[in-house]
DNA sequence: ACAAAAGTGTTGAGAGTACACCCATGC
DNA sequence: GCATGGGTGTACTCTCAACACTTTTGT
């Protein structure tokens, strides 16, 4: 019934596959994405998040490390496979199927540079975007969705945050994430019954008001929690 | 610094895409996924989860639902992207990007047929597996993993059973999936609040026992949750 | 009347939420 | 000594887990 092709010869149509990086980072108060401004049509000249096609012999995981350190510089990072998105027409130029993924990195290691398509590299709010190339806004929709979840769920925060941190910090980057606020007993309560951050015994003082004590995560970022 | 490349002439080497499915269904008190036998290489003769190539105008949940029909004959189904495997070895062939979905199926509907590169399709316990082609072992781990989370956290269950369906039965999936018992009065007790089914007013009868009342889901399939 | 599954309520423990004051430092 | 953020405890509510007996039908 179905006739029998060899998908496995040049011959055969074949989709395009890029990987596209949702990169959110904490920086001046607000939950900010990384976007690129586009060099080259389509789309020419809008905001788009930073991608690139997976080559032939690299995995998915690696292209998506590889535009991490080509578009921001950053290489120490949370990384996680998004959703494959997949529609025929989402690009005009042909079938490209699009892997995303989603980084959480600490503002501090970024070192935005503009790649080869793109003239410019910025910040912006997730809160309060551009118009974005292609179906980008549905990408990161979903990627908001996704990190508000873990967030709420397992202990991603800290790769947001510095090695040592305050618990005063900690609790901006969850009520920045939420844009809520949280009541501060139980929030510390919460944190420290979980069990995984320690007291380092420095304080961060210097300030004009009492100095606060630094934590650090116990774990290695990656190896806490492996909810899928 | 990079070289620029057209990925879009037909020079540019592509990987292929792939979808392959992990279709659930609970038949003979056990939870069971389809398998079915490859009649070509690589693997020929290996079991493995039903999949197929992507078609160039074919969207991806498009390429699943006709998989579905073709190797287990049903469209109504709870449907779900799981996770794209990409590393460039996980096919001997060449390189192969595999898009997996996992998809929940009411036993009764199912009509096993076997594809044109498979020999036969048949029923194995989730938790007494062959060993496996490809890299499929670890998509069914990865699934079986989502298939808990989600019938822990949302309402998916419902998809396993038929239309209308008693709370024993409803309890029945749910212990055969999590392999461990419930207290019968806490399970009702729970359901009933999350206030999702409701009563039919039918019974199911003719049995040498008390009839039991049949329940109805309240919502259509996937319009419940939308947690991802 | 008996076998077999359906159906039903209460109690105790633990988690989450709400809420207000003292503490340590720099200036 | 005052301004500034850091740090702490208790009471109430609600959810979850444990637990055993009565009801309805067919034979």
């Amino acid at each position: 019934m179905v006739v029998y092709e060899n998908p496995l010869d040049d011959s055969f149509k074949k989709p395009l596959v890029a990987v596209d990086m949702v990169i959110f980072t904490i920086k001046d108060d607000a939950l900010k994405v990384i976007l690129v401004k586009r060099a080259i049509p389509p789309f020419k000249g809008k905001w788009a998040i930073p991608g690139g096609f997976v080559k032939i012999n690299e995995s998915l995981e690696e292209a998506a490390k590889r535009e991490l350190m080509e578009e921001a510089g950053v290489d120490e990072v949370y990384l996680e496979q998004l959703y494959t998105f997949g529609e025929p027409k989402r690009d005009p130029r042909g079938r490209v199927i699009s892997v995303s993924y989603f980084a959480l990195v600490n503002s501090s290691g970024i070192n935005l540079k503009a790649s080869t398509d793109a003239t410019e590299a910025e910040f912006f709010s997730a809160y309060n975007l551009p118009e974005l190339a292609f179906d980008h806004e549905k990408i990161l929709k979903y990627a908001l969705q996704r990190l508000k979840w873990k967030m709420e769920y397992t202990t991603v925060a800290f790769s947001l945050l510095p090695e040592k941190f305050t618990l005063t910090e900690l609790q901006n980057a969850y009520e920045i994430v939420f844009h809520k606020k949280f009541d501060e007993r139980n929030f510390r309560k919460k944190i420290l019954a979980l069990g995984m951050i320690k007291d380092t015994g420095e304080l961060r003082g210097g300030l004009s008001h009492r100095p606060a004590k630094l934590y650090a995560f116990k774990k290695k970022i990656g190896e806490i929690f492996e909810i899928l």
